[in-house]
This record gives structure tokens, sequence and C-alpha cells, in this order.
DNA sequence: TAATATTACAAAAACGTTTTCGGCACTTGT
DNA sequence: ACAAGTGCCGAAAACGTTTTTGTAATATTA
């Protein structure tokens, strides 16, 4: 039913071959045949057939996407702000993104397979990367093109951008340790992500420097939710000796945080200081506000697309590898222990 | 470089015709042979290439989703959770997703086109649905699979999943006005959606009920976005007289109210009672924890992908037309007025 | 004027898959 | 023993685009 080259060869009388290659701005057509071609492409709104091309030239202009999730109600707005970021940037350039949703763990490489090997993307974006992660493995098997939200192990050349969150819990860890806090806990990620090893030596480096002894039964490993956030939440603060402030692994975490602190009946800010990490607009309009890690989300979407753009088209990349330095946000979350 | 029918051919001395066959369960093949071939294909991690798969079929095994966007900042946590319904609906299926972002206006109707017209998508879902949707008629005309989350006028066979939000808003506002209140604001959203116009039905057919006079100086328009929640919040906040309630279009324009009433030092649940709508899990650990109308967001995305899936290959679909019933949540941030 | 260059188009091949068709080699039935 | 049937496989066409190559017709040059 759509229009395709055949239709505008039978409705100007050219070949379909001249109608392609005028559309495609070959120099070899006379400049009236060419506007001819291009108004009877605009009359039949004729956008080319994407399959074919595909097929032909071996490429989908198409890049993949697969947002981790864990359960059912998984709604982290990190990554709708990323997609958007992601989306944008290709748009500008006449991409489109193929999302998947896999919950984290053996399945998750077996859908990148099938959107690789089925050749339906020209290359992905990682998030939430492994130490060891097997995706990156498989991609540079495959020599698929990709780039990381994140960085892994033993990989030195690998396309990546990164914030320095080590450095970036090590700022908010010493914030509070500068406003007075002495017991500090924690609830992190999964060991398995890097981000986890990164912030989990930022915690320690604080401490350390402010000759604090590491005490594990402030830290708890939860799923980066804010279920998690709520249940781990209650779990240390119920502690007899509770600490005075918490830092969080993410925002979400950190909400869930403040909605076990207010079924305790603790102030945040005074009795209890809680602090996040990603800067989801969430965090502004929390109350009280959220003192976090601010990451430009949406912007790194866009630069994480650019760069994929420029490895799949073979154009030069000048900064394959991009840490970006955190930047802390301290707002009403956190002040000197009550 | 990945592996293609002609290497299994190759590898195994059939043709390239019985390899394909023998994959694709034809009855013709001997058992011992499929057997060969199955280890062949399984040996060298083969999976079809889309685009002649795409190319051959008429199909792509892919539905489009665009996600309206509002400026940057765009983070409705709403729509990931919607996503990730018709991601799990999509991948159960063998389906992809493709997303794309767009600002709502001109140009989304383009980017509509550039999908479909390119024959990217075999059906699309749109959400954010208006009175007279170009949209809609786009893909009426050019005989495109879609479904609809929200209705649209005067077409009254379109497939559709939409909440009774005219009863939705109407059983919140009957809620509020039994508690006491009498001065209730409205934040609602831009005329152009449909929703809008029901919610809206339902917020005066409770004053009326009640016997109040609908007082515009009560009603703002905003965009859905936390931002405008605070804002427009502040305006109905800081009226001299101003309302005892507030109720939103959704539950994040309600997280902005709440940014307001914290900011001009109201108490929320007394001072001020405020409503949502959608029930984003945010809703649930909100402080004070939100009353809002819960839509089974996930399970309608699920839902909405095996309508659009049953559409696009022409299987029965016994139920073209779905409104779910309201499911008000009655929470903390509504009490008697102070 | 004849040879050569330029312009403007068409023909055809290719991408990898699916599916229809035809046919060979057997087996079965009379 | 011959016709008809069955099991198994390969050949070939088709999907719509892009791109290389070929080739007339015209323009330019010696």
């Amino acid at each position: 039913m759509p229009t395709r080259l055949k239709d505008l060869a039978k409705e100007t009388g050219y070949s379909i071959s001249t109608i392609s290659r005028a559309l495609l701005g070959y120099k070899d057509v006379n400049p009236e045949t060419r506007k001819k071609i291009a108004e009877a492409a605009q009359k039949h709104d004729y956008y080319p057939y994407q399959s074919a091309r595909q097929l032909r030239a071996g490429k989908t202009y198409v890049i993949g996407f697969l947002i981790p999730t864990y359960g059912l109600r998984f709604s982290d707005p990190f990554f709708i702000e990323l997609l958007t970021g992601i989306g944008d940037g290709a748009a500008a350039k006449n991409y489109d993104v193929l999302v998947g949703t896999s919950p984290e763990g053996d399945s998750e490489l077996e859908a990148y397979k099938r959107i690789v090997a089925g050749g339906r993307v020209d290359g992905v974006i990682i998030s939430r990367t492994k130490g060891d992660d097997k995706r990156v493995d498989y991609l540079l098997r495959t020599h698929t093109p990709f780039v990381l939200l994140g960085r892994v192990y033993n990989k030195p050349n690998v396309p990546f951008i990164d914030i320095d969150s080590k450095k970036g819990i090590r700022l908010l860890t010493e914030h509070l340790l500068k406003l007075g806090h002495r017991k500090i806990g924690f609830i992190t990620s999964p060991e398995s992500l890097v981000f986890s090893q990164y912030r989990n030596q930022g915690y320690r480096e604080a401490l350390k420097k402010y000759g604090i002894k590491y005490n594990a039964s402030l830290v708890k490993i939860g799923d980066l939710t804010q279920e998690s956030g709520r249940k781990l939440g209650m779990e240390l603060l119920k502690q007899e000796d509770r600490p005075s402030a918490i830092v969080c692994a993410n925002d979400l975490t950190a909400i869930g945080v403040y909605a076990a602190a207010h079924q305790l009946g603790l102030q945040i800010g005074s009795d209890i200081s809680i602090s996040g990490y990603d800067g989801i607009s969430l965090s502004e309009n929390a109350h009280p506000s959220l003192t976090t890690i601010q990451v430009p989300i949406y912007e790194i979407g866009v630069r994480l697309f650019d760069m994929l753009y420029k490895l799949v088209n073979n154009k030069p990349l000048e900064n394959r590898q991009i840490l970006l330095p955190p930047q802390p946000v301290y707002r009403e979350s956190t002040g000197p222990p009550g």
C-alpha cells in the first residue's frame, strides 16, 4: 500500500534506478528530472522501505538498548531520562532505537544475541556493566560496535562514558563526616556491578581518611529499587545504636529510605541524614530535597549515541573513554546529626 | 561475520532451501537431516538475518512506540512501567519494540510517518491520545495496525484500552467532598488530550452532585510534569482563600504540588489534601503516601501488545475496546480540612 | 569532419531469506 | 511389470533498495 520506487517510476516515466539516484542526490541526473521526481516523492509521501535498504546496505540504521529490569514494577526514571537522550541523539541522525527489557541474569545475554546475531541493530549501548561482562565479551567476539555506560575490568580499550563514582560517594561521605556524623550506613548495590565496587571504595576511603573503622553491620546490599531502599533502610534504622546518616547507591534507594524514616517518625536532615546518587528530577522535588550526585543523564544519553554512531560508521572517535567528574548537590536531606 | 544459511549449507552439504525448511519445521525433511542441520545451527549460533526475512515476508516483527516528551528532563516513570509491559509482552512473542521519543506537536506525526511508511514496524501503540488525533487518521488511512492507550472521538471502531477516568476523578473528588472539603482545586492537563476532557467532566460532576459552583480560578492547566505541578500548585496555594484540597491529573503533578506545599509550610493531608492519578510506584513511597487511582500500567502494556499482536497477525480480537474501572487508593495525602 | 568527452538515463546484479515447484529415487498397489 | 504414490531434496523466484556498469545522444575539441 505505501509508495515504493516502482510506483514513482510508473508515475514519472523514469526507471527505478534513476528515481533512486535522484532521491539520493547522485550527480548524474538532470536537475529538472530531479525536481520532477522529488515532487512525485513528496506528493506520494515516499519513504524508502527499510528492510530492502538494510539488506542491500548491510546496515540497519538501528541501535539497540536493553533496559535492565528488576521485577514487574520496575520504574527507575533514570532510564527514561537516559532513553530520551539516546532517542533524541538517534533521531537527529535518522537512526532508530530498538529497546528490549530484560531481567538481569542468564537470559540477558540471550536477548543481546537475538538482536545482534539477527542483524537487527548496527550497535548497542550497554548499561549496568559488570566486572567481567559476558555481553562485552560477546560483542567483542562478534565485532559488534558498542559503547558502555560504566566500565569493565581488563578491557583497556573499550569505549565508555562513566562518572567517577568512587570520588562521588567519597565526596558525599566526607560531606557527612564533616557535618559530624560518625556512624554512617551505606546501602550499596549488587557486587557484580562495577560501579558498586567503585562506590564501595569511595565509602571506605572517606571513612579511612577520618580514621573510622569499617563496620560491616552498617552496610547493606540492595538492588537499586525503592522497595529495597525501604526494606534495608528499615533494617539499618531499627538497629539499636542506629546510624545517623545513610549513603545510598542511587536516588531511588534513598527515596525508599525516606519511607522507612517516615515510618519510624524520624526527621530527615536532622534525626537521619540521607544521600542519593543520580540526580533524577525526583531528587529535586522530594521533600526534603535530596543531597545527591547530579549526573547529566540526558546529555550522557546523547553522547553515548554519538559515540556509537561514530563507531558504527567508522568515523574517528577522539575520546573513546570519558570519565566525568561527579557533581555533588548538597540539599536538605543532609545536616548535622540531631 | 555472523553465520548465515549459506555457511550452514557449506558445512552440512545440504542446499540453502533444505536448511531453511529444516529449521522452520517443514514436514518434508528427513528427521536425521533435520537433526544434523539443527546441530550445525546450534554450533554456529545461527540467527536468521532479519532484514532478509522481513523483506521476504513483508513483515518486520517489530512494533513501534513513541514516548511523548516534554522538554529535556522528561522522566515520567509511567512510561517506563508501560514500556516494560509492552517489552515483556513483545519478547514473549519474539517481537521487538522500536522506541522513539518525540515532543508533542507537529513533528510527532512526522516521526510516526517515518517508521510506518518506512516499513520499520508492523504496527504501533499510541498513548496520550487527542480528540481528533492526526496520528490515528494517518494510521487508518494507511491501514496500519494500531492500538490506543486512551480513546479518540468519532472513531467508533478503533481498538483501545482506557481507564474510565471520568469516574476516577469523580470518585477522588467525591472522596474529598465527603471529607468536608468545599474549595477544591484542580490541576488538569492540556485540553487537546482526550483524557483531560473526561477528567474535567469527572471533576465537574462531583461538584455538581454536591451543589458546588464551578470556579475557574481553582482550575489550572498543567503539562503533567512535576515542575508544572509545583508551579501551578504554588499559584493555587498562594491565592487568598486558598483551596483546602487539590486534585491532580497525574501522580507526577501531585508530587510537584507536594513541593509547593512544603515550601509554603503546609501540612499535607491536613492543611492541604492532594490526590494524584496513575499509581506509579512513587505514589506508594511518597511521604505522605499519595491518594491516587491505581492504574495497572504494566499489565496494560502487556495487554496492549497482545491486542496489537492479534491485529498484526489477523487473529480474532474478542475485546477490541477495553474500558477498565478506576481503582481508587485512599492514602495519607487526603484527610479532613484542617 | 572525425574523434573524444560529457550528460543523462536504463539495465542488471546483489543483499539473505522464504516458499513454491519440480523431480529423482524409492515403495506400494494392482 | 507397470502405474501411482511417497519421501526427500534442490532450483529458482521474489521481496525493494542501492550501486556499478553500460550506452545512447549530445556537446566539445582537434
